[in-house]
DNA sequence: TTCACAACTGTTTTT
DNA sequence: CAGTTGTGAA
């Protein structure tokens, strides 16, 4: 039976009694606790701290003041907020939420500071066309005459996801003019835009924006609508806090406390911004205390600061303790993380199983692994790549073909990871949301636990008290006949079938908002796909064909990973970056070593384990891998195993490295094809 | 042999 | 988008 000493309690309350004093004497501290030491509740208990001190909270009141607490994400926000209960004299908010919020009504500042950007953008598109004007000697007023007129647009912007043969083939088709010269392909391209992006832009200046806008769910700025995404929103943030004292005074007036979530994983910009209000503070002599908690150690996403800047201006109050996992797993990540933090479990009597780790060649079969050692319960398997996680969930034919269209590839390479893989269905690209719920539709009606209400939810026009029970059996009955092979049916089988049902096609037209009923389903359906897939009606069907020829099996995969359904055997997979922040009993880790464009990705961590004489870049890397090792091993609570697919198999020096870190070290060799 | 450019390839996560 | 690889011309 594991148990706190009476010992550790008392240490414990030490660290929060550290806390409460420098919140008491506002004196701005860091907070570093390491993985499962209990973070948030030390940060919710700060909060308590304030509001439990009568003075402070009058105090609060009377100038209508509040406590500022800043998370990263939506999720941790949430978290907080149901720990800590609603409160008015407390405000929880995101970074970006909060920013926005503040910013958004200081629109003439906004609209100087886009003006300002629009202006740098607009100077930078014309270099770059004066480049390509003198490297080619053109007549500049014949070149964006011809470039900016919208029937050469119109050809233009058709061809240019082409090759670069077939593309100057349709522009010269359009001009023979073209014919006269040549330019390379891809600064033709950049300078076209650029002469375009000149004209936008100075038209958007003379138009003189009203308005600045942050949306969140888009993650590019789109300057010349006056619309900015995240980056840009702390940027402007961040020159407008720091020019204006009056705003300084306002954050200050407002929040006397503020404390930041996760401050490993928060951008500089905020931290500036922070750190001009606490000057100004002192500068005025006024009380203000900023917490930053957090653990540099976890830190695995660019953006992130990592490790505090000027360190020394706070209070250092670190949390020793481990409440998650056994002395075993403690012990291990320890040393991962390898700075002599000296993180102990918190229990007395806390030994569990050893950690295992086995190295392989590589193909190593995961689901014999499984079934071997018997794991099916709160077991999680940690990848490096979401292409695994896809090939495991079952849907890597659909990603395969849907990173080859142009609002997957070439520069859109991210948005498979913003609208495919996202999360977050609000962030969904909109018509995979369309997708998304055809897909919910057809699992609602096969399946047996579904009700009534839940299958009329889909269609639009049948109520409860219009349709019999005995017609709304047959009805289901009718439409899992047409889907009785949906194991192998396409998805376009699918939606074909349940068009010969009235209800059946009813329901479809109002997932894809069909409005008119003279539009035929598919090939309303597919022109949407073109809108969404190639960002326009111009696109090839026969790559169209390729995704309506996906199984539908691979789409309800997809939404199953999507929403978070472990698969039949209960089995969980993740990526190791995903897994920051949760907990399971059991983990396997998956290790290889091409990952990041690298082919020595986890090779170079364990060969320089403890080694520590490394140049800038290397050390850079070394940190990073072993930031995200540190965060994958420290989910497991019970039992942790690391399997580590390298060619480096038979390496008996790298073998000598490991086993400074995990005590078993064993060799699994794949029989030979 | 060098250079320039086209073509290809692929990390993760959040806002 | 960025970094690398492949191709073809000088």
């Amino acid at each position: 039976m594991k148990t706190i000493t009476k010992e550790n309690q008392n240490k414990e309350q030490e660290i929060q009694e550290k806390i409460n004093m420098c919140i008491d004497n506002s004196e701005s501290f860091c907070f570093d606790a390491g993985a499962g030491a209990g973070k948030t509740y030390a940060l919710v208990k700060s909060i308590k701290h304030i509001l439990q001190d009568q003075d402070k909270r009058r105090l609060l009141k009377d100038r209508s003041q509040k406590i500022l607490c800043i998370t990263y994400t939506n999720a941790a926000k949430d978290e907080i907020l149901d720990r800590i209960g609603y409160n008015s004299e407390i405000k929880i908010s995101t970074i970006h939420d909060f920013l926005w919020e503040f910013i958004s009504i200081q629109q003439i500042l906004l609209i100087h500071e886009h003006r300002e950007k629009l202006r740098d953008e607009q100077i930078k598109a014309e270099e770059q066309e004066e480049q390509f004007i003198e490297n080619y000697s053109l007549d500049k007023n014949i070149f964006e005459k011809k470039v900016s007129d919208k029937r050469f647009l119109d050809v233009f912007y058709k061809n240019c996801h082409e090759r670069a043969d077939p593309f100057w083939k349709a522009i010269r088709v359009h001009d023979d003019f073209w014919g006269n010269y040549k330019f390379s392909f891809g600064k033709f391209k950049d300078a076209v835009k650029a002469v375009n992006r000149v004209v936008k832009y100075s038209q958007a200046l003379e138009d003189n924006p009203s308005k600045v806008e942050y949306r969140p769910t888009q993650n590019r700025d789109n300057l010349a609508k006056n619309i900015i995404s995240h980056d840009t929103l702390l940027d402007y943030c961040k020159k407008i806090i720091e020019e204006y004292d009056i705003l300084q005074q306002m954050l200050l007036d407002s929040y006397p406390y503020i404390f930041v979530d996760e401050y490993q994983d928060t951008d500089k910009k905020v931290i500036d911004i922070i750190s001009c209000v606490k000057k100004y503070a002192e500068d005025k002599n006024k009380s203000f205390t900023v917490g930053y908690f957090g653990d540099a150690l976890q830190s695995i996403y660019r953006d992130g600061i990592g490790t505090l800047p000027n360190i020394d201006e706070y209070e250092l109050i670190q949390k020793k303790f481990n409440r998650r996992s056994t002395t075993q797993i403690i012990s291990v990540i320890e040393k991962v993380r390898n700075d002599g933090f000296g993180q102990q479990s918190i229990y007395e009597n806390n030994e569990g199983e050893s950690c295992e780790f086995y190295l392989t060649n590589i193909d190593f079969d995961l689901s014999e692994f499984l079934k071997k050692n018997d794991l099916t319960e709160n077991t999680v398997c940690l990848l490096l790549k979401n292409n695994d996680i896809a090939t495991k969930r079952g849907f890597s034919e659909l990603l395969d073909v849907i990173s080859k269209f142009p609002r997957f590839s070439e520069q859109n390479y991210g948005n498979i990871n913003n609208e495919f893989l996202q999360k977050n269905s609000l962030h969904i690209g909109w018509f995979l949301r369309e997708i998304l719920e055809f897909v919910k539709f057809i699992e609602c009606i096969i399946d047996d636990r579904s009700t009534v209400n839940q299958v009329i939810h889909f269609m639009p026009e049948l109520t409860a008290s219009k349709i019999t029970f005995d017609r709304f059996s047959k009805l289901i009955k009718n439409i899992r006949l047409k889907l009785a092979n949906i194991e192998t049916m396409t998805i376009q089988e699918c939606i074909v079938q349940l068009c010969q049902i009235d209800e059946g096609d009813k329901a479809i037209r109002n997932i894809f908002s069909i409005n008119d009923e003279n539009d035929d389903v598919m090939t309303y359906i597919k022109n949407r796909a073109l809108d969404y897939l190639f960002f326009s009606d111009e696109g090839n069907s026969e790559s169209l064909d390729k995704f309506f020829g996906v199984k539908f099996k691979k789409f309800e995969n997809w939404h199953n990973y999507i929403f978070d359904k472990s698969m039949d055997t209960g089995i969980k997979y993740y990526t190791l970056h995903g897994s920051k922040g949760l907990e399971f009993d059991n983990v396997i880790v998956v290790l290889q070593d091409n990952f990041a464009k690298r082919d020595d990705y986890c090779k170079q961590f364990f060969e320089n384990y403890n080694n520590s004489i490394l140049n800038e870049k290397g050390q850079k890397r070394f940190n990073e891998v072993r930031n995200l090792l540190y965060v994958a091993c420290s989910r497991a609570k019970k039992k942790l195993y690391v399997i580590y697919e390298t060619e480096q198999f038979k390496d008996d020096k790298l073998v000598e490295k490991i086993g400074k870190i995990f005590p078993n070290v064993e060799r699994i060799e794949t029989e030979q094809e």
